[in-house]
This record gives C-alpha cells, structure tokens and sequence, in this order.
DNA sequence: CGCAATATTAACAATTTTGTTAAACAACCG
DNA sequence: CGGTTGTTTAACAAAATTGTTAATATTGCG
C-alpha cells in the first residue's frame, strides 16, 4: 500500500476539478473534497489557488502542445505526416477527452499565458508553420495534390482532430451516443478523418 | 437621440460579458459598468444574476443552433446544401465570434441544459439527422459520392466550420494575424472548407 | 408648478469563497 | 517513553461577491 505523497494526492485532484471547470467555476472546497481532505491542507502545501492552478496550467498546456509539435519536427512526407497527426491526436486526447476545451476556455480569457508558457516549453510554432508551408507547397508544385496553403491545411487537421472533442457534450446528445458508442465514433474518426483529408488534398489520377 | 430602455441596455451589457467570460467568471460588478450604471440597477430589473443569464443563454443558444438547423431542413441536393451550411456557419459566426466557445463552455458544465433549451425552441436534432443521413446515403449508392457515414460528414463539417472560431485566440497567436489578417483568413476559408469538403467526399471522374 | 410614479444610487447586509492560525494528531528518533 | 518535527484539522478572519434597502433624483402629467 504505497500512498503517494499528499503534494501529487492535491495535484492530481486539484488537475482534475480545475479541467472540469475551468479556474473560475472551480472551488477549493471541491478540490480538498476530491483529494480527500480539508481545504486548509491545500494552503499549508501550495500558498493559494491560483499557485495551484499555475502548476496544472503549465502541466496541461504541454501536454497538449508537445506531442503536437513532436510530429511537426519529424520529417516524413506529407500524407505520412499527417496520418501521424490524426492518429497521435485522437488517440492522445481520447484518453484525456476534456483537455482541449480546458485549453481553449483558459487561453480565451488569458491568451498572454500562450505566449508566456510557450516560450518556457521552447516551441516556436513560426519555424514549425513555415517548414509545414514548405513541404506543402512541394507536393502542390510537385502536382501531387491539389493547390492549398498550407496554413488552412494546418487549421483543418486540428479542426477534425479537436472539435469532436471540444463539442463532446453537444455530440453526444444530439446524436444520441452514450459513453461507449462516443467513444467507438471516435476510434472510427481515426481513419475516416485521415481518409477525408487526403482525399481533400489528393489530386485525382 | 432614442435612449434604449434600460432593461435592454442590461441585457445587451451581459450579453457581451458573460459571452466573454461565461458565468462563472463574470462579475456583475463588471455588467453594471459595461451598461454604464449601479449594480443595484440589475437588481431592480431583474431578480438576480442567474436569471439574467438565463435569459442570455436562451438568446444565444437560439442563434447558435436556429440557423444551422434551417439548412438542415431545406431539401437541396446534397453538395448545394453543404455549401449553404458551410457558407452560413462561417459568415453568421463571424459576426459573433465568441459564440461559439460560449456555447460550449456552458453547454460542457450543464449538458442538461441542452435538453432544456433544446425543447424550449422545438429543436429535434434526431429527425434532421435521419434526414440527412438518408441524403447522405442515397447520394453513395449513386456512386456520386465515396462511402461516408452521414454522421461523420455532419461531425467533419461543423468542426471545420466551428473549430477556427472556438480556437481563434491560438490560431491569431500561432500564425501571428490581427484581427483583420484573422477576418482574411475566416473570408477564405468559406470557400475553402467547401471545396475541402466536395474533393473529400466527391467520387473522383 | 407640484406631486406621483418610476428610475437610480449609495450605503448596508448577507452570503460565499478564500486564506490563516492555533491546536490536535501522528510519525520518527534519541 | 518523551520530545521534536512535520502533518492535518477545526475554527476563525479576511476578502470578494452578491443582493437589499432606504434615500435621492428624474420624469411625466394634472
């Protein structure tokens, strides 16, 4: 019976609650309560919420931004890239299904935290962008698919990756799925959104 | 010089902010002086903040969905109405920018509430959805199109169309647009995401 | 004008949420 | 075992947010 230090018990919970409800909506008292003990035990480990809250931010903004751009850096070509894309993206994020609205809600109000903590994790989303354009512009010249900037391109594989995610709730009521039949949709989203995109892209033999 | 009347004047004022901010984030300190008057103003309108945000959302959850679902029930061949809808979404929303990620917000921290308001405005997503997919259908077996689940379709068009809007303030920050490099690009994108979306789906001549 | 009725405000009160303190408890070590 | 350290809690204090009230200002109308 290993317990794990009470700094990562309130981490883990206080990770939990604040990706549920954002900063604002978010009370300590729940917080204490997941974690299993009194809220004055987050004060004697972490000096306030919003400390806390810094730390999850920090956590969860690379979790969603490095794994992303990892597959930028890598040079395949372009439709194996992008294969890697969707595929990395719904797998990643299915397993942690409310991080991107958690992102977008918190970036929304305080889009300065973007540029501060992207620089402390070193991405440097221009040098990945313009690489991208490149290889973009090459298959176009090349005549392998059909003309399209590269930036569109680049918006378009995340809006097939992240909004079904983001929209979950929506989703999942209008179309009726519960937990599991959400979760089938989305495995089968893997090779249906790759298979949309190229054909988008592909120039037709 | 026609002075609104101040009930409209409050509800203008919290429509901005709480579409901003969301509920829980809002301070109705913040309302009273957006509409330019006391706090205790609101009070004597309306009973409390939350029903002055019932009465936002109810608006906004109207916008949101009453559109889109006109085009779902017209009956135009499919790639026409694809192009409506794409057309519509990009260009209503661009009006109203945040709406989305309001939407999505609420909707994510009280998903009953879509039933609730779905019902209030006669919404039945199941019906335009059936309808769809028999479109959808029809238009494989003619061999017009490649074989698509008509749910996937819905899902691929809607995140294409909605995802830039939700992301906006990471999309201007990674690709480093103002606000009118931003429009350009929304501008574009009607025309693109179509034709992304013809050539994904189209059968190949 | 003068007086209702309505609109607006400042000051106050209540509630909710956060943060602190001092005391109880537990673990470790001589 | 006794004392020392670090952990946890309950109770309290402070701050922030919301809601109320009573007094003031404004408007319209006889």
């Amino acid at each position: 019976m290993k317990q794990k230090p009470t700094e990562s018990v309130i981490l883990d919970a206080a990770m939990r609650v604040f990706t549920r409800k954002g900063f604002a909506a978010t009370r300590t008292e729940e917080i204490a309560k997941e974690a299993g003990m009194n809220r004055a035990l987050l004060h004697y480990y972490y000096r306030d919420k919003q400390t806390i809250f810094n730390l999850i931010f920090e956590r969860r903004f690379s979790e969603f931004f490095k794994g992303l751009f990892i597959i930028f850096e890598t040079d395949s070509p372009l439709f194996e890239k992008i294969e890697k894309m969707v595929d990395h993206e719904i797998s990643t994020i299915s397993q942690h299904p409310d991080l991107p609205r958690f992102i977008l809600m918190e970036v929304a109000q305080h889009p300065e935290r973007l540029i501060e903590y992207g620089q402390k994790l070193g991405l440097n989303p221009r040098i990945f962008l313009e690489q991208f354009e490149g290889q973009v512009q090459a298959e176009v010249r090349a005549g392998r698919i059909r003309p399209i900037e590269g930036r569109q391109l680049v918006i378009n594989i995340m809006s097939l990756c992240m909004y079904p995610f983001v929209a979950k709730p929506i989703i999942k009521t209008m179309m009726q799925l519960d937990e599991s039949k959400y979760f089938e949709m989305q495995e089968r989203r893997k090779k249906e959104v790759y298979e949309f995109i190229i054909h988008a892209i592909k120039v037709s033999v």
